[in-house]
DNA sequence: GAAATTATTAACCGATCGGTACACATATAA
DNA sequence: TTATATGTGTACCGATCGGTTAATAATTTC
């Protein structure tokens, strides 16, 4: 039970959960599709629901190192870090892979508050939004908490909106008005 | 097979995979829930696909009423009513059985988007955003398209966090989102 | 090198999945 | 009354669900 080996079939199940949903794929999908018999994956993971926890765990590794360092490549001060989310947002909607964000999908297959997999599902927008208010704060904004929140309510829907439509530009129009709104919040 | 039957059989459908999810709802489920038989159940409706599609045009109806109803009531001009529509989404949060927005939940569980009932979802958020658009234009905002998705991205996004976060007032911080992006386009 | 531990496999478990076959009961039409 | 539709319920279909059992193969420990 090496620990890489378990590393490797939490990545391939993070992929197939991603493709194909959660409640749509069985725990015989991933055997065939990892290439380790069923008793191994038991052996690695007790439930299927905890193999979904490490998924999304790495998920939101993945995830956010990626974003956040992105953010970063982009510009270098806090107020325009929060506008360069949309454009790193606009790459990521852009990629062949894209399917939505996980953690909107987690939270929407599970729905009880108190489930595991929606608790954790929570805990990611919540680490996004404490992201964001740090620097809605740096960026000298009159209410770092509302900005932050705008922030991440433009962010969320441009992703409930590029999964969904094609009849518009979410990320343009979610990074203008987070420029409209960083603007209003530096004036005051 | 009377038809307010069969109304009455998408009606409790509807209900079911509100709450509990699609893939998560199975037909045998529906037909306890329902009290009708499952060759009744499969007279009706020759899928389930059938029966979803049935359930999202009854909640596509059902919500477009309220929602553009209580538009209306809480504002008389174009305006008035982009912004109002955010509290009207307060109230909708704020009910026991708020469980999220259905379509966005379908596009999650049927992620390919040559799915029907993908399609249809798509479908709902479209022509919301060709209501916001229409508001925009009559408000006179400089950029009706771009203010009517700007607000379709800030109804999705308060959504989706106020089914995963507790930390912050979605309805509220979107309706001052709304109040700053409307003045900004109609000052230019 | 033998013993003990760990990893892997195929086969299988009851439950549930979406969907049907068929017998029966009811209603209509002649 | 009899023939013909129409609607309903029971029982069942093969496939798949998440998960387990028991035997074997590989590795470690002494």
């Amino acid at each position: 039970m090496r620990p890489n080996k378990r590393d490797e079939l939490v990545r391939k199940a993070l992929e197939v959960f991603y493709r194909d949903g959660f409640h749509a794929t069985g725990m015989d999908k991933l055997v065939v599709e990892t290439g380790v018999s069923k008793t191994s994956m038991y052996k690695h993971f007790r439930t299927k629901e905890e193999l979904i926890l490490a998924a999304l765990r790495l998920r939101d590794e993945n995830f956010r190192n990626w974003f956040l360092r992105r953010i970063e490549e982009l510009s270098n001060t806090p107020a325009g870090q929060l506008i360069a989310g949309f454009d790193a947002l606009g790459e990521w909607f852009r990629e062949d892979k894209f399917r939505g964000c996980m953690f909107i999908k987690a939270g929407a297959e599970y729905q009880d508050k108190d489930h595991p997999i929606h608790v954790q599902a929570a805990e990611h927008k919540r680490l996004l939004l404490e992201h964001f208010t740090r620097l809605a704060r740096a960026a000298g904004a009159r209410d770092p908490e509302r900005l932050g929140c705008q922030i991440l309510l433009l962010k969320e829907g441009a992703i409930v909106t590029a999964v969904l439509l094609n009849s518009c530009e979410p990320a343009q129009d979610a990074k203008a008005a987070a420029q409209v709104l960083l603007d209003a919040a530096l004036a005051g």
